[in-house]
RNA sequence: AAUGAUAUAGCUCAAUGGUAGAGCAUCAGACUGAUACUCUGACGGUUGAAGGUUCAACUCCUUCUAUCACUGCCA
């Protein structure tokens, strides 16, 4: 062949190890993205990475269910991808970690769906069967499951698809009522009549979860009680009240005063005729508030008469008294009454506020001394008064709030029956935030009905334990034995815990789980319980009915005589509860009916990670369901995210356009960029997303993808017999590999921590700034160039198989489809999966910080070099940095030994440099350096002698072979060797 | 209103109390053998504000401001 070889024509480029790859440049990944999705499907690679993990440690994520309603929005996407993450890098790292998605099924918000349609039909669905509206609710439900499930999968997140769990399978169903009746039996769940959060719209009690603040603007009046039995200088004096809810006066029974207010009677000595609040009129009120009062009734002088005791105030008269309001009005001391607003009296409306209620339980005998028997109901589930309400009730009752979630004509009504009578002191207007629910956007109102409730302070006893101790003790307990990620969510959840009510599971509606018991007629006994001796078999009735037909068991005709048959002595004497459970029940019950249930899981779960609203929702009413079940918490950890805004850090919202859909940026971008963007972010603080941010996550991506695109091409030319041992590679190689022993470290630890933003940032830089600009920046000479046998050339390829493998393995669990492609573009349609990988180990012996901290010098050196090349550049003296031959002047002698063993053309990529030890005599003036006093000049000289045709490297042996006349001695020999290959 | 978190370059993120750094974006240049790629350089910061502690503060303390979350809520 040397015959030939000099031929002048011949094209050196196919003498080159150039890169080869079919890895596209352009990733066209909303395309490709779903042909991997269905490969892993048909390969079955979840069920390959379960047999992989069998017998290994397992590590437990238990997914909190979304709401099977809607389409996925980007807060689930975060969620989901995080999740994702976790898994796939606890598999890799190790462990056996299978993941099983759920949804929640149950609940008001699909009921209301499927009411819609009635409504929009003009039908109303109490006419429909219940158990032909529950079929329509559950097949709401399965609709959307599928629908958030392949959204959820086109996000490449893996799982065990085939076998996600629901809320409204029958086992489900089963196991929650089972969970409940655990609570009857153990003494927690008790019913009771009080005021609760009530939706006259969708006509069901709500807890605090599910009620949100609004702006509203409420009616406000100020209402004289005429004062009946007092010490004598009150005589014709009136107590004035302060309200936003008009509509309660009829539920009024008393009126609060705060114990360590002072007040006044104020007498009234000018104002405009016909004044609500006339010449001669006496007040009681709080002297702090007095003037403001008087001022917003128009009073235009007036006189303070003397101090007022107000426990000497036996009886006020209700300002409607003589119209069916005819009781005695007390007045009762309330820590909860304050000087800030209002008269400093306060209406008390037993059935309408949590702190009316609360004054009522206490002074129950005094109500009754007074006549008043229990807590009055004044409106009715639909937001009408009771029949039996004078002036608001009879035929033609007045409304609170109407379907539609507006007020009715309740407030108007009473405020004129009260400037009737002469009641009114004064009206105004108030915009305040007003509790509205979630789900319909519908003002509420507090309204006493008979609920039920699980008791949260009643010591319990659980199986095992030796104490009884309350849900709320043991849930404290078990919060300081959970570990919180971020730590701040360990505060958030104890401070909820001790605060909260007692937990309200009844709803007024029918999708759910029923709460499935029995109450007496006459005692209000309910079964099963402790102490009814046939519960166990009642217990067994119940749930195998659940267990063959679901929930709706509950509900088919003659079913309270089927379960009860045989075990009272009088059906009859017994009633049915037909209230449905709070879905937070069925949520939080999803430890018993997954983790404790499914082969291959467990509970307690290693894991719960959800967006940090969970603090008062799944986490929470896991907790408590758990500790009233089982003593302890279902999770060991707690890992919270933040919320997702937009790139402005407002909240998202479809009134303001600034909404990011995941569905949109996959369309445009892919997953795998929506995925890069989780990965960079701080997820444990609200992150923000905008076109810029997604940008930038396309730019990076694309950089990234270059660098592996590389990597591919390089390794086309690679083989195993080519493997250079480590001790035989030279420095720059060794670094590298140093480099991947750290990055290893970090990646690893990294991911143990969930700080994937650590892992990303570090591998993304190292690929960009150490990999790209350095090393394949330097040895592209020797991969293209040097000869097939060259050390060199076969210890870099070593080494980008080392990275292959390990950038493959890091990024897989982030970069799901990306790194699959990768993988099998170089390992052949047949590899299988990088997704089944686990992180590659890294030999420790790769580890030496002494060379790396060299290498740190030989960086800052470098730096000057390429800074003065850059100069001749701009001067255009050069083009490309092989054009130079730089005189490198050290005036530092303990950097010049560090540094001085190596071959800084190829560190410059230039054609030649001289590194010499100087003083600062030595170093011409002109030199370039990065600042004063460098120990580093460098002088950049053009490159003496002919460029090789071949590496395009200036050099003065060009044509030393003269064989091939064209090209560098080096060259000449790689060409040889190729030739005879 | 309470509580918590956060505040560093246009954007995303770093910096054991010891000279504020990366990437992306922007601009300029080079290369044309990673080629709609790659490389180099420049620009960009009173570290939210004001005090304090310290030889030294992005870092510790106090107060404020802003954003977000969450809790509560005007009877």
């Amino acid at each position: 062949m040397v015959d030939g070889a000099q031929t002048e024509q011949r094209d050196w480029r196919e003498t080159l190890f150039l890169p080869v790859t079919s890895f596209p440049m352009k990733a066209g990944l909303p395309k490709r993205e779903p042909d991997f999705i269905q490969r892993w499907d048909e390969q079955d690679i979840y069920g390959q990475l379960r047999a992989k993990g069998a017998g290994r440690e397992q590590y437990i994520l238990h997914d909190g269910p979304p709401y099977a309603n809607g389409d996925i929005h980007i807060g689930h996407a975060l969620n989901k991808t995080l999740k994702d993450v976790v898994v796939r890098s606890r598999n890799m790292l190790g462990f056996d970690s299978p993941f099983i998605h759920g949804w929640d099924c149950h609940g008001l918000p699909i009921e209301w769906k499927v009411e819609e349609k009635y409504r929009q039909k003009g039908q109303n669905k109490d006419g429909v069967p219940v158990n032909e509206f529950r079929a329509e609710c559950r097949e709401f439900a399965d609709i959307w499951v599928d629908r958030q499930k392949a959204e959820m999968q086109r996000l490449g997140v893996h799982g065990e698809w085939d076998a996600s769990y629901l809320t409204m399978t029958f086992d489900a169903e089963k196991v929650i009522a089972g969970e409940l009746l655990k609570f009857a039996k153990n003494g927690s769940l008790y019913q009771d009549f009080k005021p609760v959060m009530w939706s006259v719209v969708e006509k069901t009690a709500l807890a605090e979860a599910e009620v949100e603040y609004e702006e509203h603007e409420s009616p406000t009046i100020f209402v004289k009680f005429p004062v009946v039995k007092a010490n004598s200088e009150l005589d014709g004096a009136k107590v004035v009240i302060w309200t936003t809810t008009p509509w309660t006066i009829p539920g009024n029974r008393a009126i609060s005063y705060g114990k360590h207010l002072s007040y006044g009677l104020y007498e009234v000595t000018d104002a405009p005729e016909d004044n609500w609040a006339g010449v001669g009129e006496k007040f009681c009120l709080c002297d702090a508030l007095a003037e403001r009062v008087l001022g917003a009734a128009k009073v235009e002088s007036f006189n303070r008469l003397c101090d007022i005791d107000p426990t000497l105030i036996e009886e006020v008269a209700h300002p409607l008294r003589g119209q069916g309001y005819d009781f005695p009005v007390k007045l009762y001391a309330g820590d909860f009454v304050t000087d800030d607003t209002g008269t400093g009296f306060v209406h008390i409306a037993p059935g309408h506020g949590a702190d009316d209620y609360g004054l009522y339980l206490s002074n129950q005998r005094s109500f009754r001394e007074a006549g008043i028997e229990g807590v009055p109901q004044t409106v009715k589930e639909d937001g009408y008064y009771h029949a039996d309400v004078p002036l608001f009730g009879g035929d033609e009752p007045a409304l609170v709030i109407n379907q539609k979630g507006k007020f009715g004509d309740a407030n108007k009504r009473v405020i004129d029956a009260l400037a009737e009578a002469g009641a009114l002191m004064a009206r105004g207007k108030l915009r305040h935030s007003y509790p509205h629910s979630w789900r319909s956007k519908a003002p509420v109102i507090f309204r006493a009905t008979p609920q039920w409730f699980i008791a949260i302070d009643k010591p319990i006893k659980i199986e095992g334990q030796a104490d009884e101790r309350s849900i709320r003790e043991m849930a404290l307990a078990a919060i300081d034995e959970t570990q919180f990620v971020p730590p701040a969510g360990y505060n958030r959840l104890k401070a909820m815990v001790e605060n909260r009510p007692d937990w309200v599971i009844s709803r007024q509606r029918a999708w759910g789980v029923p709460i499935c018991i029995f109450t007496n007629k006459e005692t209000g006994a309910i079964i099963p319980s402790h102490d009814f001796d046939k519960s166990d078999e009642l217990e067994a009735r119940i749930l195998s009915s659940f267990a063959e037909k679901g929930a709706d068991a509950w509900f088919e005709d003659g079913a309270k005589a089927q379960y009860l048959d045989g075990l009272v002595d009088n059906v009859d004497e017994w009633d049915q509860v037909m209230d449905i459970l709070d879905v937070w029940f069925d949520s939080g019950s999803t430890h018993a009916f997954v983790l404790e249930e499914r082969e291959g899981l467990r509970s307690p779960a290693d894991l719960y990670l959800e967006g940090s609203d969970q603090h008062r929702g799944w986490f929470q009413s896991s907790l408590l369901e758990s500790c009233g079940t089982r003593g302890r918490a279902p999770y060991k950890a707690v890992l919270t995210h933040g919320f997702t805004l937009d790139d402005k850090g407002k909240k998202m919202s479809k009134s303001k356009g600034n909404s990011v859909a995941p569905q949109d940026v996959i369309r445009q971008y892919g997953a795998d960029i929506l995925r890069l963007w989780v990965m960079s972010t701080d997820y444990q603080e609200d992150q923000r997303i905008g076109q810029e941010m997604i940008k930038t996550g396309v730019e990076s991506y694309r950089k990234l993808r270059n660098t592996l695109r590389f990597l591919l091409g390089n390794l086309h030319h690679y083989s195993d017999d080519l493997k250079v041992e480590y001790k035989d590679m030279p420095e720059l190689e060794r670094v590298m590999l140093h480099r991947i022993y750290e990055l290893d470290q970090l990646v690893r630890e990294a991911y143990k921590n969930y700080d994937f933003k650590k892992a990303f940032h570090a591998v993304f830089q190292f690929c960009t700034v150490e990999l790209s600009a350095f090393y394949f920046d330097i040895r592209k000479d020797a991969l293209y160039c040097e000869a097939h046998s060259s050390l060199v050339r076969r210890s870099s390829l070593t080494v980008l198989d080392e990275l292959f493998n390990v950038l493959t393995a890091w990024l897989a669990p982030m970069l799901v489809f990306t790194m699959e492609e990768v993988w099998l573009s170089r390992m052949g349609d047949d590899a299988g999966s990088v997704h089944l990988r686990d992180f590659p180990p890294v030999n420790p012996a790769f580890k030496d910080e002494k060379l790396a901290a060299k290498w740190e010098k030989v960086k800052q050196v470098r730096r000057v070099v390429t800074g003065a090349l850059e100069v001749e550049r701009r001067e255009k003296r050069i083009g490309s940095s092989l054009e130079a031959a730089p005189l490198i002047y050290i005036t530092d002698d303990a950097l010049y030994d560090a540094i001085s063993d190596q071959d800084w053309a190829e560190i410059a990529i230039t054609s030649g440099a001289t590194l010499s030890k100087a003083t600062a005599g030595d170093v011409p003036a002109d030199a370039f350096t990065l600042e004063d006093g460098s120990p580093v000049a460098v002088v950049p000289q053009l490159a003496e002698g002919k460029k090789c045709a071949r590496s395009w490297k200036i050099s003065d042996d060009v044509g030393s072979d003269t064989a091939f006349p064209e090209l560098s001695v080096r060259d000449a020999k790689a060409v040889r060797e190729f030739d005879a290959l």
